[in-house]
DNA sequence: TAATAATAATTAGTACAACAAATATATTGT
DNA sequence: ACAATATATTTGTTGTACTAATTATTATTA
């Protein structure tokens, strides 16, 4: 039982490394973008005008963190809070134009940059790895 | 090459909930102590008196962040900062008896915490599960 | 309808992560 | 010995995570 207690560090140490890499990356290409913000460009240029909540979801960040990336986003102008016709607590998150050209622009890239922690894996590898933190984050829900 | 562009976002998503789990535990057991604290306190238990580059190092964290992580370690008297003989830059970082006698508590039942993510997965999948992260690891640096 | 509960988002406080720059001390090459 | 370089740690800044509390609005129910 005691030898599990390693699999929290890699697993911490990897997608740290992930992350660092991607953020050095996006730096070198000059994406004025951090990795967090990314996900949430990604996201919206999937299912555009989402409200925080379902943002949040989506992107598994909490709700004052999206707050605090969203705020960022905003000042870049790559996304806009509207107002929610239905729900006037709620505000629909909107990717502008800018935003929209950014997305198209980087995401080749950011697919390259992603590709490069997979180049001594392979297929079988890459479903075994989604199947066990699958399994790992249901385990703890 | 786009599918590959999910895994970072997994990773990310089951590391944090990891460490969210035990951290939640952690509080439940009334432990005083963050899960990041507990890897230094962990690792000084099997190899006391380390300097902060060499702790640094083997915690896989950076320099400013293991500062501040035994700031607030010194606080609450798990170890101590002692001058090095031979080098006056160094401090050796020392687990106090205090911090000796709250590992040898905790440690049983942070390896129980530890083992719950893996309740539906197998030796094999563990085994993978290190050999993947580690090739990814190895692969970004 | 008025009181209560639930929901959407924000704010505040504490902790950690990554990076750059600063400080102090050691080591190296000449 | 002196200058240049390297090492050990700290400080400052920005961004993210989690908790708790707050505000505004909507839904429920007595």
């Amino acid at each position: 039982m005691e030898k599990f207690g390693t699999y929290s560090f890699l697993l911490d140490r990897t997608s740290k490394r992930v992350k660092q890499y991607a953020q050095q990356r996006f730096k070198e290409e000059d994406f004025d973008i951090t990795v967090d913000q990314w996900l949430v460009l990604k996201n919206l240029n999937e299912h555009n005008d989402q409200n925080q909540s379902q943002l949040a979801e989506v992107t598994g960040k909490d709700h004052p963190t999206l707050t605090r990336i969203l705020d960022l986003m905003c000042k870049k102008g790559l996304v806009e809070r509207k107002a929610c016709a239905g729900d006037r607590r709620s505000f629909i998150i909107h990717l502008t134009d800018f935003g929209k050209s950014k997305q198209k622009e980087w995401v080749p890239k950011v697919d390259k940059i992603r590709a490069k922690a997979w180049e001594n894996l392979t297929e079988q590898d890459y479903q075994d790895l989604k199947r066990i933190l699958n399994t790992i984050y249901e385990s703890l829900s």
